[in-house]
DNA sequence: AATAAAAAATACTAGTTGGTATGTTTATGT
DNA sequence: ACATAAACATACCAACTAGTATTTTTTATT
């Protein structure tokens, strides 16, 4: 029982480790020897829990980095309230949330979707899978504005969930390219307009 | 004089295998060994042209990838017209002119901003040389439209162009996960709600 | 205390990486 | 025609890569 227990703690050390080295450095640069000096164990350990790289990239994806667009962008949408409001606070907020070094480093999940979306079929249906999840949110959130008589009935709820969520992780990455918040900015003023026009 | 011009071809010839594997592969998991297979010259004649892959990637982002940008999404909003209708046809149409595998591979710039974008200042500046170029052609055709009046006049034009270009790589990373083109019309459908609101 | 199995360490592949050193071939200017 | 330099080829390097084989250490069961 113990055994498991050290087991399970060992691999929650792997994979935080991991999830941070690709972040900042991306996925396919980053080595299991990388790794596993960040987590002062050897190889060796690694091999015991993981039997590839992909397996690890793959528990990543669906724990650490799923995790994140679900604490920041999706139960925050879990509230009760006036639902346009919800969206427009939720997607501003978590922008100005981020550290510099979010700011710099982007997205995660955006990061490995255009770093290794198109390789492997199994990275792709588990960042696939989070994008789902969001977009789900979304369309249930607007859905209900709609009937609260906030937002418009006559807006197609997957298009809008669809494009603000384009919106928002095409304006991650493009902030990365610059060293101030002005782009970002723009994006929230664009952002700001673009929900004016769904809003009842 | 025609030593010179075989030099410009050979650089060509390397920048294009380049570009291309670039694209289909990821930058960094493309070798210099894998480029020159490509070109069927030796890694000797690749060192004899270029000092260091980085000096290539260079080439490759303000040669090859920005000349796509520019052809496809910069050129054609320099067109006489109403402005408004100019910006939806240019964003929707460029779209879905896309092959099967631009579709999976996504959005070379958008690709390389999020692979290499936070790790050399020089891709940094290379890679936002091109960002600024198309914000600078959509804000002058908002602004032609505001003066023609088929554009509303409050809105911000920088604001506009960022969040028009932010939603455009966004779908561009996103659509790479899937193997249909549902998520590229929920786009164009959100795209073109969102351009009426512009719309005067 | 003895046995077995899990957890982890050590040592090792074979292949790949960016880059260099040193050649050979081809063009050019005199 | 000859010296010079550019264009390209060959052979190499040290560092790194994912993964394996083997051994040691720790934990659990009897």
């Amino acid at each position: 029982m113990q055994q498991e227990l050290k087991s399970e703690i060992t691999k929650q050390l792997i994979i935080d480790k991991a999830f941070n080295l690709f972040y900042q450095n991306g996925f396919k640069t980053t080595s299991i020897d990388k790794i596993m000096k960040e987590t002062t164990l050897s190889k060796g350990a690694f091999y015991h829990h993981y039997k590839s790289k992909k397996e690890l990239g793959l528990e990543v994806i669906s724990l650490k980095v799923e995790k994140r667009v679900v604490n920041g962008m999706i139960a925050p949408l879990r509230q009760s309230g006036n639902a346009y409001q919800i969206i427009k606070d939720v997607f501003t907020n978590r922008l100005k949330e981020f550290s510099i070094n979010e700011k710099q480093q982007g997205c995660p999940m955006n990061n490995l979707i255009n770093e290794i979306g198109n390789n492997e079929i199994a990275y792709q249906n588990a960042l696939k899978n989070i994008i789902e999840l969001w977009k789900t949110a979304l369309v249930q959130i607007i859905e209900r504005g709609k009937q609260e008589h906030t937002i418009k009935e006559e807006v197609s709820s997957q298009a809008v969930a669809t494009y603000l969520i384009s919106a928002f992780e095409g304006i991650r990455g493009i902030r990365k390219l610059y060293t101030n918040d002005t782009v970002l900015d723009e994006y929230i003023s664009g952002l700001t307009f673009y929900l004016n026009q769904i809003k009842k």
